[in-house]
DNA sequence: CATACATGAATTTTT
DNA sequence: TTCATGTATG
């Protein structure tokens, strides 16, 4: 991973005590309490280094993750440190991506053929509609967030019927239901599967499971505060060996300061179970903290200061007192996004005035970010910036793959790796059009749906010319033997130009780009999306030449690998080799989306109540519920290297009137008063003094 | 009665 | 930005 402000610990010599003793202890399950900026992943790939040293096998190291990039970023720090060769087979991935090799191996233990097909969430969406009979995409919606967490807890259709709580809930159930047997029908699952049926799995059989605890015999994981019951129950049994000497081998690195996730299923209880159910348990915290200034952190442990703490923690940071947290009201949005724009604008024209900007020259747009709470936030911020012609970037866009171009090759693929995917079926055999429409496919789906096979088998049926007109007929088999014979093809073919080739060949077979054209009016939109579908083309044929991966997906070897092979892969990765990363602009993220992430110069606004913490109308704020806003701005802040400037509205606007707004509690409780912020000019003479000492002393330690 | 446009409101997100 | 709701117009 690419991305200059990700959290790359700023190296320290070496490592220091506490960093020591988690690398080290191998003895018993571990957990690392790593603070915000303490150096978690250094201690990680460190660990890696660590057990190789020990005699593991690197095929025999799993280090889990949540998101693709930091499985990305994690294996490129262990290659830096171990080499190319030593880290090559070791196994560093998402949660789901485990799921996915755990799966494709085994998966026909429980009655999943190899090549089943993931879908991603906008199938889910479609295929509960049709399973709940519904065209609202709003209710469907309910139902998959409701069927995905009580997947997240580890219950099927059955175990949900025990938990019903409402009307709605009981309807979600029975969609539930028929939802599970078209993806049994399907041979598909979907993203919470990928953890709960390898969980089954290994609890079911105990072959299986054994043989998974010779392949992986030490497990890291990261974000362990972000773990839900299945992925936590998933740790687990991974880790459960059965010899006693060898059971228990693994190293968490979470900070329940930092636990967001809690709407989604995550526990931060996992953390205290862990205490629970391993005597054993090494508990380990990181204190240190390598990024933010002890002005940054004092505001952050002073807000934390207010949660009940799990483990004791208290960051430190020897990186001098800094700049002063600034808090600045505004009246109106409007007017706070102008003082951002200004606050911008003021740090680069002082060029390397502040405390080590880097190489003590020009403040890049790079170094700064606005973070929010919530995503339409962005929309004034993104208009100041036009207007002050500073270029900048909004967290969580659409990514590639979820263009609609890319989706339909995407689609392809998966039919050609899973002809009985019903809903690549489904998009594929209508993009672009080949005289196959609604009735064809309807008459299709009925006789599919009469004999239990999927739509592709249905197909070749000798039965349904009964069921359809001759045209229509002849239309879908045309349809089959192309597929047939491209899934084939892309079963023989391999390296990147070869795979090219075939790829190109292809679109040109279904002429998908004349397809783009004749969808689009404007001729240049449908060029922009030509020329994804282009990008896309070199990145599916690169890896087939074997190139090394970089998504953190499945790969831990680099060779050649068949169009099939690469298709197998897709469904589970979510952005192309990151592209536009590097360029020097200004970040707009939300809170949630910044975690693991720092900036030099960080912006947090809308910092009110009602927004932070975040409050709705027929919401009740549990003490837990605040707790969760409170860590989400600890993570606000401790995103700072240099300068925290908090913002809040004293006004805001409310259709045309302007209502009064509230300071978030959480600023009050930084505490920043005794340091002085606005009130006391004495004080705020001393403080800057002190700044200037603390640069001072800063501007003679090398970088 | 249906469609077009304007207005206002808006949790957080990965796989 | 999107999504839903309401008003005005054909």
């Amino acid at each position: 991973m690419s991305h200059p402000n990700a959290a790359a610990a700023p190296a320290p010599a070496g490592l220091n005590n506490a960093q020591m003793e988690a690398v080290h202890h191998l003895e018993s399950p571990c957990l690392v309490i790593a603070g915000a900026g303490s150096g978690k992943t250094r201690v990680i790939t460190h660990k890696i280094a660590r057990l190789l040293q020990a005699g593991y096998a690197p095929a025999q190291i799993a280090a889990i993750t949540f998101t693709n990039k930091a499985a990305a970023e994690m294996r490129e720090r262990a290659r830096a440190l171990v080499g190319s060769r030593a880290a090559k087979p070791l196994v560093v991935c998402t949660f789901h991506a485990l799921g996915v090799r755990i799966l494709r191996a085994d998966g026909e233990r429980i009655g999943l053929k190899p090549q089943f097909s993931i879908l991603d969430s906008d199938d889910v969406l479609g295929l509960l509609r049709d399973a709940g009979a519904t065209t609202d995409a709003a209710t469907a919606r309910r139902w998959q967030w409701t069927i995905s967490s009580w997947k997240n807890q580890g219950l099927d259709s059955a175990g949900a019927a025990q938990v019903v709580a409402d009307d709605e809930e009981r309807v979600a159930q029975r969609v539930m239901e028929r939802y599970e047997e078209r993806l049994a029908a399907y041979q598909a699952v979907d993203f919470d599967d990928l953890i709960g049926l390898p969980l089954k799995l290994l609890r079911t059989d105990a072959e299986a499971r054994s043989r998974w605890h010779e392949t992986l015999r030490y497990v890291l994981i990261d974000e362990v505060q972000d773990t839900n019951t299945v992925q936590f129950e998933l740790l687990k049994q991974l880790t459960d060996h059965a010899l006693p000497e060898r059971r228990g081998k693994f190293t968490a690195v979470g900070d329940d300061d930092q636990s967001i996730y809690g709407w989604r299923g995550a526990t931060r209880d996992n953390l205290r179970r862990l205490a629970d159910e391993y005597p054993t348990l090494k508990v380990i915290a990181l204190n240190q903290n390598y990024r933010s200034t002890s002005a940054i952190l004092r505001a952050a442990n002073a807000v934390i200061a207010h949660n009940p703490k799990l483990f004791e923690k208290q960051l430190f940071s020897e990186l001098g007192e800094g700049e002063p947290v600034r808090v600045v009201e505004s009246d109106g949005e409007e007017h706070e996004a102008e003082r951002a724009v200004a606050r911008i604008q003021s740090l680069r024209g002082q060029g390397g005035a502040v405390a080590g900007g880097p190489g003590g020259g020009a403040v890049a747009l790079r170094d700064f970010a606005i973070l929010y709470r919530a995503n339409h936030q962005a929309r004034i911020f993104e208009k100041a910036l036009r207007k002050a012609q500073l270029p900048y970037r909004v967290s969580g866009g659409q990514s590639f793959f979820d263009r609609a171009e890319i989706r339909d090759l995407v689609a392809w693929m998966r039919l050609l790796v899973n002809p009985d995917d019903d809903p690549a079926f489904l998009r594929a055999v209508t993009t672009p059009k080949r005289g196959i429409g609604h009735q064809t496919l309807a008459g299709l789906g009925t006789f599919a749906g009469r004999w239990k096979v999927s739509l592709f088998e249905a197909l070749f049926a000798e039965s349904l010319g009964a069921a359809l007109p001759r045209k229509a007929v002849d239309g879908l088999h045309e349809f089959g033997r192309f597929v047939n014979d491209l899934q084939h093809r892309a079963g023989q073919t391999s390296g990147a130009e070869d795979a090219k080739a075939l790829l190109q060949g292809w679109l040109k077979d279904i002429a998908y780009e004349q397809h783009l054209y004749d969808g689009e009016d404007q001729e240049k939109l449908a060029a922009a999306r030509w020329s994804n579908v282009m990008d896309f083309i070199d990145w599916v044929s690169r890896r087939c030449g074997g190139e090394i991966d970089t998504d953190g997906g499945l790969t831990t070897e680099s060779e050649r690998k068949t169009v099939l092979e690469v298709a197998q892969s897709i469904s589970l990765i979510a952005s192309l080799a990151e592209r536009s990363e590097e360029q020097d602009v200004v970040t707009l993220s939300t809170l949630h989306a910044a975690k693991g992430l720092e900036w030099p110069h960080v912006m947090l606004v809308g910092v009110n109540e009602g927004l932070l913490p975040f409050k709705s109308e027929e919401d009740d704020m549990t003490p837990e519920r605040l707790e969760e806003e409170r860590r989400l701005m600890y993570v606000g802040i401790t995103r700072a290297r240099q300068t925290l400037m908090v913002s809040t509205l004293r006004r805001r606007k409310r259709g045309r009137e302007l209502v009064a707004g509230t300071p978030s509690r959480f600023i009050a409780e930084m505490k920043l008063h005794t340091a002085a912020t606005q009130e006391d000019p004495k004080a705020r003479l001393k403080a800057l003094r002190d700044a200037a000492a603390a640069r001072v002393a800063a501007a003679g330690k090398p970088a």
